[in-house]
DNA sequence: ATCACTCGTGGGAGCGCTCCCACACTACCT
DNA sequence: AGGTAGTGTGGGAGCGCTCCCACGAGTGAT
């Protein structure tokens, strides 16, 4: 032990030698024991789990991902600033399912936020520095560079909301057809017959299947395409104002609509108002998301409930599994998963 | 290079080795380069960077946490559940705060919830495992084992609201004391005379403070102390409105409330309201944290500010300090920092 | 009894970096 | 001229772990 003076074997960290020789077994063996290998006898696993308590020894993590070439930590990368993400409570859902799924693993969650240019030039260097074994991705615009990013550095990643059918990444999604369908159908079976839609922001996919299940909906119902009573929205309020008076100025007569988003409805909401039109009575309304808002309209606001939690769960388990299959050379293949979870209808008073 | 079969030098990312042999240089040299020691000569440097940038080369960070004993990661801790978080604008004010300041280093900030036992299990582990340089500590309860745990890790760390005014850990917090005073006098100058505290919860140093400073304020300006007037909260809505009815039972003749938080003063008007007391009018309200309810409130509430971001960015500054104060053998002082930040009172129609 | 396994185990080599010592080489003094 | 500081540089040793090869001891078939 000649050099680096301070940093002599007293009183610091006992390392796997320590252990080792304390338990009176060689490196190799602790390490077994360690990783939870069943090559081990009981007996030796005792003397080694006892040496291990005795020395209050905790694993170097750094040299472990050094040997081992992993890092044991996961990202949860949102491409947007900070305030929006604590703003909808669509994330923190995410986040609680995604702690949840991984509280029984060693794996670590790191939260990145990736709004501005600089942040994302930073997140670019994390990446190609291989600073997590896979990356967790969500509320991604069709046109972000970030997935094919991750695929280039062949970085298993999830990512929630697919950007097309034909989605390259393994993904998890909500059930953005059946969802707009069975809200339609809800409103059919209250004997609506003059549907509008307001549309999500169409360069999102998600948004695009909820226009195919409202479609679908009511071609299944034996209604005619009226394309009169579609109109495009982008998920904000203002966006729903906008859509909702001139479908109000195109059909006066429709008796329903169903909004892209919760906040859409609430724009809806406004205009059906001023325009003197009651909520259910005159025109029934059905949101997406359940999220807050939904529950605190007035009045409260049937909608479209998406399984968040559980998506972060399912993100996990398919970012663990694709993590698990590539340390061994990966079957590269393209039979990626695409995970879909079902919706549920919230009725409340709107409808 | 005989075994680890797979793991060949071939395709792989590029080392420092790699590095040194493309510019011409040896080892030390690169890695001097990268680190920015002052210690090469521009040509050497020019050609190294070159190189790096040819090769694409970055870090590998396990390999850096090993030889250097370091992470170059920070933890801000949380010890509550994801769901106060989210819902109180505080962190993420503090969020911004933290992360702006730290958005010049290298360092990578990872954010953890510790609010149940389990989770508060695997911190513990995880600061044993010292695979972060230092910590943040925010909302912090006199009894938490937290802070002590990390004095004897010997794990940097800066704590924000002190528990006790001789708080051993380095701390930020905002003048509890002077806003007080600020409130306190704030409605002196406005001719209110019986002016009525509720307090914060007085396990809870900063609360304490607080009640120093109001009745400083009350002393200053020649007013007999009364007791009569002072009436323990809790910061809890609830709490409130207990004290404020036990206040108006009391002391009848009140003409203004100071109340330990935004959310008590918010019980606290219920209860005048029921009383029949219009506010400002017969009584004059204030409270402190001026978060959202105090501008939403009816009428809109003077409050006394607190600067989180810039505490979030002092945190920051006190936390690397030490850091950096730490790696060469400490000089183990109680000369700790302690920094506070002044507040600002938000006058609006309620005072 | 011999061979062929299997099982549990020890320990060498190596992961990619930082730290530091040693070694030129160049100035600048006496 | 010889000494004395610097300055820039190369590379050995070592961080604590995982991976894997080798080896001894036990077990059962031949």
């Amino acid at each position: 032990m000649v050099g680096h003076g301070a940093r002599g074997r007293s009183g610091g960290r006992p390392t796997l030698e320590e252990v080792a020789a304390r338990a009176g077994v060689g490196r190799g063996t602790v390490s077994r024991v360690i990783n939870g290998s069943p090559r081990v006898s009981d007996a030796t696993r005792a003397a080694v789990e006892a040496a291990v308590a005795e020395l209050g020894y905790v694993p170097n993590t750094a040299a472990r991902a050094l040997a081992a070439n992993r890092t044991d930590a996961i990202a949860l990368v949102v491409p947007e600033p900070e305030t929006r993400f604590f703003a909808e409570p669509y994330f923190s859902d995410m986040l609680k399912g995604v702690g949840s799924e991984l509280s029984d693993t060693e794996m670590q969650l790191l939260l990145i936020f990736a709004g501005s240019d600089r942040e994302r030039r930073r997140l670019a260097q994390y990446l190609a520095a291989h600073r997590v074994d896979g990356v967790l991705l969500v509320s991604v615009h069709a046109d972000d560079p970030l997935p094919d990013m991750l695929s280039q550095l062949e970085i298993p990643a999830v990512i929630s909301g697919p950007r097309s059918a034909a989605e390259s990444l393994a993904s998890v999604d909500s059930d953005n057809y059946g969802g707009a369908r069975s809200a339609v159908e809800h409103l059919l079976s209250r004997g609506r017959r003059r549907i509008a839609h307001i549309t999500g922001r169409l360069d999102v996919y998600g948004a695009q299947r909820r226009v195919d299940g409202y479609r679908a909906a009511l071609r299944d119902a034996g209604h005619a395409e009226d394309e009169q009573l579609i109109e495009a929205g982008d998920f904000t309020e203002e966006g729903g104002r906008r859509a909702m008076a001139e479908l109000l100025r195109r059909r006066p007569d429709l008796d329903a609509v169903f909004a892209g988003s919760d906040v859409t409805a609430a724009g809806a909401r406004q205009v059906l108002r001023e325009a003197g039109r009651s909520i259910p009575d005159d025109v029934a309304l059905v949101g997406y998301d359940d999220s807050a808002i939904a529950r605190h309209m007035e009045p409260p606001l049937t909608s479209v409930r998406q399984p968040i939690e559980e998506m972060g769960r399912a993100m996990i388990d398919l970012l663990l599994a694709e993590i698990a299959d590539r340390r061994p050379a990966a079957s590269r293949g393209l039979d990626r998963h695409q995970v879909v979870l079902a919706t549920e209808l919230v009725e409340r008073a709107s409808s």
